[in-house]
DNA sequence: GTAGGGTTAG
């Protein structure tokens, strides 16, 4: 069963008490002011009366003894609600009266509601504010009908309003914001109103609609907001996108409210449009506060900055940057980390690592969110042993990695496929009391689909929701993402469908994925009827689902739609970028059609578009598989020129041909380099070179191109150089003779008669024609008891025994013509 | 009591 829904959807917690109706409150202005009540403690019986006399006495006298001592007596008698009256006695001396109530607290006495009230006035009167603010918590934990005791006791103890502001506060503060408002509303009755600033601690509690019908509702009590209140709803207004909305406040203030605004103004609507990604709107702003005289700081810039980064421009970005320096702004920490960020996402780590050490150089310690984007520039760009360094690094220097940074590692080590490091990591933030977030599971979903592991990242989600998380689109998109390749179609679009009806709406990228996924099992029809139903949403493809679309048209060799598709994109006005190029030029270099492979080369550089390193192993590949060695030539030496590399295909595609235009030398040196590359040539290069070297009589040379070939084209997961003990090689349809190369690996053990059978199973079918008889291993005992392999060549009728008692290992390379006789073989002693 | 920088999916 995959994921049950209820929980898909984010809501935000309601405050369904919280009807903000402007009617209402209209109504009690209009109603007269209620007097505080006159305040009349309940009267002690005799016996209580004396005790608090005597017990307060006491204190007073003897002020310099521990208080325990002099309490001691009365201890047994002593109840909570002495405190009412004591503190009539200790009005005058209040440290005393608080030494009480903590004596009364340390034994375990519940405080009653009107003590902590008088306590609380008291401490307001006597200016301990902080005091007030922790009896007034305390009162709204432990009584219900706290307020009322406030309000009770409040003329006779105190009457400085500024203890409503307090418990305003304290309910703020504890999140029970519906009845903050009750007690703001409340209190007007009363003819108290609470401070704007108190006001403002609510509003930055509210959500974005109920900030704004506060925003017209207090006020028609006396309240005027100020500056403060205003970018509180500015800021509230941008999160939601509503720019506009949000511009319009930044003129109401100053035109109609008279409230000016400052550089956070500015500064919160500048990162509003910034991050909506509208410059331009920005830039306005930025020169309209300019011109007011308001000086933006490293804020200001910083929204800037993050958003030329986000677009990609960072050029332009350490351009403001040094603008803003030049202008006396000093730049901060978090100036410095968008740079960074901005460099290491366009995976340029060495201008990364200057601004690293620019910043340090500047005096600005890094933090802990410049490491983590570090590490994940390093990540990103496959350097996790330096990604690894650094979150050392970061540890070191005694900074706490978060959800973000474990997060970002998490992904590292995913992409990578090293799953066991990405859950490593994942039990060692649990372990240092982290918990996951949705970002940390869906990168941990996303880790197992792509290792084919679909059922595990369900489970994983099933947990994930267990724990109250809520999954978002791109878990959902990670999950499709994993059914699509698993080739499970239909529960890919049931989520999808899943996922919609529980109101959690598909996006671009689920779009895309789905397309992705029938264009590749060439199911253009229902890759375009999503398209379709995308576009009838009002989704606009991008790019990348025009790769998508390109992709699947070229891989059906419907390459006219390819050419279409390109043209339809651009009237779009959606600008193609080097992969759409590529896959176009990479289908017709696969249907050998060069001529149009050049055309579409040109047609993206006349678009501006720089070629990727792709462009060109595409083109040279193409070119020396359509035998046109000049073009292959020309384009790798422009490659060299712009610091790209030849991938695998490439090489081999490269060397053959050079090697088949007789250009040993050079075939040669980029059979050297491509090894120094780590990269493993084709069996039928090897095959090259071990001819080459034959006939140049370089035994040693071929022996070790045999083992190498060996050992990297056949040594595998499945046939472990341990366990295999005869691995055929053979190659290519020249008219080379064939190679077989035997590898024997030997730890002092001789095959019997049984492993030979496995070795003859664990051998390429279709070569080792052992049905034919052609080769059979033996194992022979001589008369002194040595063991000698031989080789049978039944066809021939003749047997090489090869001694083999002394030796760890032997490599053979047999060199047979099949339709005419064996040539040679040698045979290695290790 | 208010503003900026970091993590996930095609």
């Amino acid at each position: 069963m995959f994921l049950c829904l209820a929980n898909a959807k984010k809501r935000l917690p309601l405050l369904s008490s919280f009807p903000f109706s402007s009617s209402s409150s209209i109504d009690r202005i209009t109603t007269k002011l209620r007097p505080f009540p006159d305040y009349s403690p309940r009267k002690p019986t005799i016996n209580d009366a004396d005790l608090v006399r005597d017990l307060t006495t006491a204190l007073k006298q003897r002020r310099s003894e521990p208080l325990r001592r002099i309490l001691a007596p009365f201890a047994q008698r002593f109840r909570p609600d002495h405190l009412l009256w004591a503190f009539s006695y200790l009005r005058s001396d209040l440290p005393l009266a608080f030494s009480l109530l903590h004596w009364c607290r340390s034994r375990r006495h519940p405080i009653p509601a009107e003590a902590l009230a008088i306590a609380a006035h008291l401490s307001v009167a006597s200016r301990n504010l902080e005091f007030a603010r922790q009896l007034l918590r305390e009162g709204l934990q432990s009584h219900s009908r706290f307020v009322e005791q406030v309000i009770y006791t409040y003329k006779h103890w105190c009457s400085n309003p500024y203890v409503f502001d307090l418990l305003f506060r304290a309910f703020v503060d504890a999140g029970r914001l519906s009845e903050s408002r009750s007690l703001f509303f409340h209190l007007l009755s009363y003819g108290i109103t609470i401070s704007t600033d108190s006001c403002n601690a609510l509003l930055s509690h509210l959500a974005v609609d109920e900030i704004q019908a506060a925003f017209t509702e207090f006020p028609e009590s006396g309240l005027r907001w100020n500056v403060v209140s205003y970018n509180i709803l500015i800021h509230s207004l941008c999160q939601v996108r509503k720019l506009e909305e949000a511009h319009g406040f930044l003129v109401k203030m100053e035109d109609k409210d008279g409230v000016l605004p400052d550089v956070i103004t500015y500064s919160t609507l500048i990162d509003g449009y910034c991050k909506s990604g509208e410059l331009q709107e920005a830039l306005k702003l930025l020169s309209e506060m300019s011109s007011k005289g308001l000086n933006p700081n490293s804020f200001t810039y910083n929204s800037l900055i993050t958003l030329l980064c986000n677009d990609g421009n960072v050029v332009e970005a350490e351009r403001l940057f040094m603008q803003m320096l030049s202008y006396g702004i000093a730049p901060d920490a978090a100036v410095y980390t968008s740079l960074i960020n901005g460099y290491s996402k366009k995976g340029n780590l060495f201008a990364m690592h200057r601004l690293f050490t620019e910043m340090k150089t500047a005096g600005h310690a890094p933090d802990a969110v410049t490491y983590t984007v570090l590490i994940s520039g390093l990540c990103s760009n496959g350097k996790m042993l330096e990604a690894n360094e650094m979150f050392v690094e970061m540890l070191s220097k005694g900074l706490t990695p978060d959800e973000v940074t474990y997060s970002t590692l998490i992904a590292g080590y995913c992409k990578e496929g090293k799953m066991e490091k990405a859950f490593h990591l994942h039990n060692e933030m649990l372990h240092g009391g982290l918990l996951p977030n949705v970002v940390t599971y869906t990168t941990l979903c996303d880790g197992l689909c792509k290792q084919g592991q679909v059922e595990a990242a369900n489970e994983l989600l099933h947990e994930m929701c267990g724990k109250g998380l809520v999954l978002n689109v791109c878990t959902f998109n990670s999950l499709i993402n994993g059914l699509c390749k698993a080739g499970n179609m239909d529960q890919a679009v049931k989520i999808m469908r899943d996922m919609e009806a529980a109101g959690l709406a598909p996006d671009i990228y689920t779009y895309t994925t789905l397309m992705d996924a029938y264009c590749k099992s060439d199911d253009m029809d229902q890759a375009r009827l999503l398209l379709k139903e995308m576009l009838d949403k009002g989704l606009q493809p991008n790019v990348v689902t025009f790769n998508v679309l390109m992709n699947g048209f070229c891989g059906l060799g419907m390459l006219e739609d390819g050419k279409m598709l390109l043209k339809w994109m651009l009237e779009k006005n959606i600008r193609p970028n080097a992969t759409t190029y590529n896959t176009l030029m990479k289908h017709y270099s696969i249907d050998k059609n060069m001529k149009a492979a050049s055309e579409t080369y040109k047609g993206m550089l006349a678009l501006g578009l720089i070629p990727d390193e792709n462009t060109y192993n595409i083109l040279i590949t193409g070119h020396c598989k359509s035998r046109n060695m000049k073009e292959a030539c020309y384009y790798y030496s422009e490659m060299v020129s712009k610091g790209f590399n030849l991938r695998k295909s490439s090489y081999n595609a490269l060397i053959k041909l050079l090697f088949r235009k007789k250009k040993l030398q050079e075939a040669t040196r980029l059979f050297e380099e491509m090894r120094a590359m780590k990269f493993v040539a084709d069996k039928e290069v090897y095959s090259i070179f071990i001819d080459v070297n034959y006939n140049e009589k370089n035994v040693q040379a071929v022996l070790e191109l045999c083992d190498e070939v060996v050992e990297k084209c056949y040594v595998s997961d499945h046939f472990p150089a341990t366990f295999v003990y005869a691995i055929p090689f053979t190659s290519f349809e020249t008219t080379h003779p064939t190679y077989h190369c035997f590898r024997l690996k030997k730890n002092n053990f001789l095959p019997e008669e049984d492993n030979i059978a496995s070795i003859i199973e664990s051998v390429e079918p279709g070569f080792f024609h052992f049905n034919t008889g052609l080769v059979i291993f033996q194992s022979l005992q001589n008369h002194n008891g040595s063991i000698h392999y031989a080789f049978v060549i039944e066809k021939l009728g003749c047997q090489h025994h090869i001694e083999t008692s002394k030796c760890r290992e032997v490599a053979f390379l047999l060199k047979i013509n099949y339709d005419e006789t064996i040539i040679f073989f040698i045979c290695k002693f290790l």
